[in-house]
DNA sequence: CATTTTAGTTCCAATTAATGAAACCGAGTT
DNA sequence: AACTCGGTTTCATTAATTGGAACTAAAATG
């Protein structure tokens, strides 16, 4: 993707290490890697010694390392809307009694940074730091139909477009049909457009310039309900979702952007 | 810590980002820092970059990146106790209606992989991914209990040994005088040496050749509970202990060890 | 049992990237 | 207008990464 010097080769590496969910032999990641033998090698070697990765030396296979659980933490504590909006998803789970969930973006995908199940109490890492499609979530959508055109661009084209079920929006076309409408009415829907059964509506959560933060949704199954139960939600949903912006634009996420520096670092 | 190359010092400047336990702007990293102006101003450029910080143009300040959350994902589900786990949690949450922790040792520090809100919860924060002092906790010292000599020394002499509660065993000697009585009856004890009022038992995940693999702990307030009523559980708890340290080693943490590579692995 | 293959590790000279002192810039002060 | 402070950029120097190839151990094969 970037390549950046050696930490982003590096980054790559680890990303590549955690893309196999299982552990990994070094033979494995080398033919998927474009790496030589040697420069992968030391690689693998350094992360391990930095317990970024984790080694298993019977089996031989590498593993993402219990370091970025710790360093995650941080992250999930400081830059994500988890700890912000943590009241208002109780208080929805509370009054819908059904599963909610918090995500943000995170290179055109979905990343869910929180959750709460319909009847358990709060499953930190179960869910968290999960990553899911965008073109075919609540979530996702609602946040893609709210982005800039630069970004949204970048978005739509890089989603897989996978056809899970019949109902997926398989095309960027279908897909940015359904963003000028979610645009629209404000809130997106999911009709089982990634798991047949699943359906959801979630709501952006935008700044009061319109930068977009994250989503939160509501998901029930068709078979304990439909869609006019699940949108008589919406109001709620969405007077939540401003809630959550409002108070994370004013602890953590200011509106003014597009300096010299920022540009910079959104740059290739 | 360690200094291997470029990225062990990118490491380094990621977990001092993190280790300030907000978002932080350049200036103050840079007089906490070794590095030389320039230098740590182009690390903080390519980790953000990557992903692996996030940047607030309108603050100037960095905070650990969402790619992290991506990461750690991978890290917990491959690398921790936690999958292996979880239905013992389940049930011993459900018997003792206490507050249950899953934990292993990271750079001689507490890691908390997993965690049982109690039926009636305490205030208390203790998430997966936080870390907490080894010293003065029941995992923790459940844990070092049961290290290898070398290991021990190395983790005994890591402490910060700062006095948190009248009860914390803030030296060296107290510490090793209380784990010499873990080691021997196989299950350690906090009676308030991190929190007042906080008193827990604790039963080492070990290996069936002796291996340390992790921790669990159930925590009861002195309000509530006793320590008699506490260590009533102690049976239970270390009968699942064992049991997740059998299923552990069947899927994931085979027993043999000191391999050529290993001992590389582990060095300076 | 000898031989070949495979997987992982090490070497080292050529190359490339990191380095950091110093200069620069821009915004807010004096 | 000059100054200061925090942040950013430049560029010659320095130190690191690089990767082809050689090597080793262990497993598969004849």
């Amino acid at each position: 993707m970037a390549g950046d010097g050696t930490i982003g080769k590096a980054c790559d590496v680890l990303e590549q290490v955690a893309a196999f969910a299982r552990p990994v032999r070094f033979a494995e990641l080398l033919e998927s890697s474009d790496f030589p033998k040697a420069t992968l090698y030391r690689f693998l070697q350094t992360l391990t010694n930095q317990g970024m990765l984790s080694y298993d030396p019977d089996r031989q296979t590498y593993a993402p390392g219990m370091r970025l659980v710790r360093l995650a933490h941080a992250a999930w504590t400081q830059s994500s809307l988890a700890p912000i909006a943590r009241p208002f998803l109780d208080s929805l789970s509370r009054e819908t009694g059904e599963t909610v969930h918090l995500a943000q973006l995170d290179s055109s995908q979905v990343l869910y940074v929180d959750k709460r199940n319909a009847a358990q109490p709060i499953e930190m890492y179960s869910q968290a730091g999960k990553v899911g499609p965008a073109y075919c979530t609540g979530v996702g959508k609602a946040m893609m139909a709210f982005l800039e055109d630069e970004a949204l661009n970048k978005a739509v084209s890089q989603q897989s477009y996978h056809r899970f079920t019949d109902k997926t929006l398989a095309s960027e076309k279908a897909l940015r049909a359904d963003l000028d409408l979610i645009r629209g009415r404000g809130y997106a829907v999911d009709d089982e457009e990634h798991e047949p059964g699943i359906i959801c509506i979630a709501c952006p959560i935008l700044t009061s310039g319109g930068r977009v933060l994250g989503a939160i949704s509501i998901t029930g199954s068709t078979e304990r309900m439909n869609f006019d139960q699940l949108e008589s939600w919406v109001p709620r949903v969405r007077r939540v979702a401003e809630q959550i912006g409002t108070e994370a634009q004013a602890w953590r996420f200011p509106e003014t952007r597009t300096n010299a520096h920022n540009d910079r670092m959104q740059a290739t």
